[in-house]
DNA sequence: GTCTATACCTAGATAGAC
DNA sequence: GTCTATCTAGGTATAGAC
């Protein structure tokens, strides 16, 4: 056991899941440690700092989103709705320690990345010369569908992707 | 000058200042004393914790929510919108710092409140014996809604509210 | 290469003098 | 009503033993 650095990831799966019951703020690296038999300073050896370690834990989401908004080209409205929910829907936890404590965003210096793809996801959907009103109507679809991830996570995924996409594209194409 | 207890007021308005500048979690009582020109331990005299400060912040918010949630009655929808979105954007600045750091919620008790204040607004809505589909299209309606309050709080008010209502009255009804 | 012991800082909070 | 002094708990980080 304990091939060498098997730690590393038993750190990261202990972060992880404390991060995410109890939030990131009120996760101390001393619970982490103990919770692992091991001491504090230990885990210094594998992570440089707490936010290391919060990073890694967030990473899967990132590289997905910024995977997705290089890689995807204008189409149809439902189906670029649909597909970012299941990306969100599939790190739908990592999503909700998110939200339970934005402030992470600003620690980490994601706020300004995810500006960026939520813009382009905008203008994915309205294209890049559309008019203030569409903009918000746009905002209005993709905020309420993110709320319907965290809001309704424990529902079955089809159930809430139908409902909650349909609502979306309402609220895109509100009076045209 | 300095009437008795303007110092109480004073406190209140230089951590709300702060609170909204730089967050909640990254103001100290240090910072709020020596913007004040007095010591730490003197602004226990004024309030019994630091928490109880945060509260005094945000209480002209949930004082309002609450009033709006045992007054209201069913109605047509887009009043229903309307009217919050007026409440929700004149409260927009707290709104905004509680965004940016959601587990002040928790830290207040507030997250229960804050459900149930949704879910009159959804009932309100909807009716109180909806299925789940029109639930989640009410959710995409009040959470985008809500995102537009704090994404556009710079612009003008009337601007934002007929665009951001009309695309949630979009998503509420959607497919019927 | 891996972890322990330790140092040091800042936070919120309290006691008691003035 | 405000100050000095101090406490405790937690945080990050380093020096060095094994």
């Amino acid at each position: 056991m304990a091939r060498p650095s098997d730690t590393k990831a038993r750190i990261q799966e202990v972060a992880r899941e404390l991060f995410l019951r109890q939030g990131v703020t009120n996760t101390s690296l001393r619970q982490i440690s103990e919770r692992l038999g091991i001491t504090k300073p230990a885990l210094y050896y594998h992570f440089d700092s707490r936010e290391a370690l919060l990073r890694s834990v967030i990473q899967p989401l990132t590289d997905d989103l910024e995977a997705f908004a290089a890689a995807r080209r204008p189409g149809p409205p439902e189906d670029l709705l649909a597909d970012y929910f299941d990306l969100a829907w599939q790190h739908r936890d990592v999503l909700m320690m998110i939200v339970a404590d934005l402030s992470i965003l600003s620690e980490l210096d994601l706020v300004g990345r995810m500006l960026s793809w939520r813009e382009t996801l905008v203008t994915l959907l309205i294209g890049p010369t559309a008019p203030q009103r569409a903009r918000i109507h746009a905002t209005v679809a993709v905020g309420g569908l993110s709320d319907c991830i965290v809001e309704y996570a424990q529902l079955p995924a089809e159930d809430v992707k139908k409902a909650a996409v349909e609502a979306a594209l309402a609220a895109l194409h509100a009076g045209s």
